[in-house]
DNA sequence: GACCAGGCACATC
DNA sequence: GATGTGCATGGT
């Protein structure tokens, strides 16, 4: 039952907008960087502070590491919290060169669960920060939850407003095959109906999935 | 000028 | 364990 209307839910999102090919970002590390970046962010934003780490040269795990944590957040200041985010992303960066001599490819050999929490132990990793590099850097199959997917799964009955991560998640994972591909392209099509149709329009005008009798069909 | 955006950690009860 | 709060810029 759940499983077929999830299936449903991504062959119209897909219908609608196509495959997605995410993430937003050129390689591992932008993703582990964009990951941390978009916490409670705008991409729009995120991109700006990207682009100004690219112009400084500092898009690599040792210039990174050899930067100061007050010119990591004046080069990143576009993507807000810029003093907290700055220390994350140093947490992260000084945990890949301890634990793997900076090397991605080192950390990501680890199989999805020992490297989640290998993430989750990071100062300034959560959930959805880990996940999201689990499966868009490291791409392996995780299902990342955030406030898009929320948003879709509560509009459309799926769950309550009080759903947590993990059991949002585990929706996922027990109607789905797992799929690196499925997982990523799905959660990208929540992002793209989330940033159109949902932000500031409750009523769901419009959005393709009117035709499963969410919100916007319903009320 | 208020409100929101692809969270997270920490304090307090 | 649940709830509240700080972190901050840029777009609508």
């Amino acid at each position: 039952m759940l499983q077929h209307k999830l299936t449903q839910m991504y062959q119209i999102l897909f219908e609608h907008f196509g495959h997605r090919r995410w993430w937003p970002g050129n390689s591992p590390l932008e993703v582990c960087v964009g990951a941390i970046l978009t916490q409670n962010t705008s991409w729009k934003n995120v991109e700006k502070a990207i682009t100004n780490l690219k112009n400084a040269g500092n898009l690599k795990v040792s210039l990174l590491h050899k930067i100061s944590t007050d010119e990591l957040a004046t080069l990143i200041k576009p993507a807000g919290y810029y003093n907290i985010k700055a220390k994350r992303l140093k947490n992260f960066i000084t945990h890949l060169v301890k634990r793997h001599q900076g090397s991605l490819d080192s950390m990501f050999q680890a199989d999805v669960d020992e490297l989640r929490t290998e993430l989750l132990s990071i100062n300034g990793v959560g959930k959805e920060t880990a996940d999201c590099i689990i499966l868009y850097a490291a791409n392996k199959p995780i299902f990342v939850i955030d406030a898009y997917t929320k948003r879709v799964l509560e509009r459309h009955g799926i769950v309550g407003q009080d759903a947590d991560y993990d059991s949002m998640q585990m929706i996922f994972h027990r109607n789905l095959k797992e799929d690196v591909a499925l997982f990523n392209d799905f959660h990208a099509q929540f992002v793209a109906v989330g940033s159109r149709h949902c932000r500031r329009n409750p009523k769901c005008a419009g959005c393709p999935l009117e035709r499963l009798g969410g919100r916007g069909s319903v009320i």
